[in-house]
DNA sequence: ATTAATTTTCAATATATTTTGAAAATTCAG
DNA sequence: CTGAATTTTCAAAATATATTGAAAATTAAT
């Protein structure tokens, strides 16, 4: 396979992946642009690559940065921005780990604790059916959470071998 | 606070937990209602209860019964099918992972199979890192394959006793 | 075999999400 | 400071996804 065959391919099935996941697929696809370009790229640049609007670049930009995934460089000399991936895939995993933890799995995990209180007789079969489900999905992300927060701390040694480290 | 309104926040949180997670809304839903439904329900019991239409019950039952959640339930006695969801929240969970990587991350790894063999020089700069990148995603695709898998087969231990020590 | 109850299908419709593009805001060189 | 280059915003448009509901298919009781 050409480079640039595969190029295409990649980025087009890491956007339908994302998607899966609940991903924005041009995010995805700028991200996945990023990840295969040896050197920065300027809004422009992936305007044209994608066949994708200024201003959905922008925005998309803007997330992939809030997410910690791409960062803005600037090129002495340059008025335009350039943007970057962080090539490093454990620490690319890494942050999207911590970040949807910190989205999504603890307000998760706050919200079943409100829950688990419910008035009335302890013996009912729908409090207690209830309070069950909910404590044990409850326990059930307190787990993964402490489990992604040592994962998270982790170096990278479990990644078992030495990656891209030449790229950054 | 009351029941009725503990299960009313907890369907409501539920289908947008899932919606983040690539999930349909109601297919979550109808999901965390046969959770804290201690009886099976019929369709038209929950058309009534989340007032949605016949025709949504009866395709998002039937996704959920292809996840493996939901199962249909013959009541004596009654021409009405009914549905119910597995309780025990460490089998559902493994479940969705293994229904997950069956359905998403497996493909994945296998696209990147693909993609892996680029024509052309082993020294041009841009071959290098497309390959790297790519290998490395692979690389940490089988990494998670594998834990997932063994995450899978263990019983319950994992869930109760400590998972964290692999990861130390 | 008939028919009433129930389930399934799927084209049409509604809703939610994403994308565009031009105007406004910002930046920075001269 | 001025104004051209660049970035950002966001209402409108386009697209993708989910939902409806009635007709068709299936099921099972008589």
């Amino acid at each position: 396979m050409k480079l640039a065959e595969a190029k295409q391919q990649f980025i087009s099935s890491w956007g339908a992946f994302g998607t899966q996941w609940g991903i924005n697929r041009t995010m995805a696809q700028i991200h996945a642009l990023l990840l295969v370009s040896v050197n920065p790229l300027t809004q422009d640049e992936i305007m044209q690559e994608l066949t994708i609007s200024r201003g959905n670049v922008n925005m998309n930009i803007r997330d992939l940065i809030g997410w910690g995934l791409v960062d803005r460089v600037i090129i002495a000399g340059e008025r335009k921005e350039y943007f970057t991936a962080e090539k490093d895939i454990w620490k690319v995993a890494t942050q999207i780990i911590k970040e949807r933890k910190k989205r999504e799995l603890d307000p998760m995990i706050k919200l079943l604790g409100q829950l688990e209180n419910i008035e009335g007789d302890k013996k009912d079969k729908e409090i207690q059916q209830f309070t069950e489900v909910i404590g044990s999905i409850k326990k059930l992300g307190t787990h993964a959470d402490k489990t992604l927060e040592v994962l998270i701390k982790a170096d990278e040694n479990w990644f078992t071998g030495s990656i891209l480290k030449m790229f950054k």
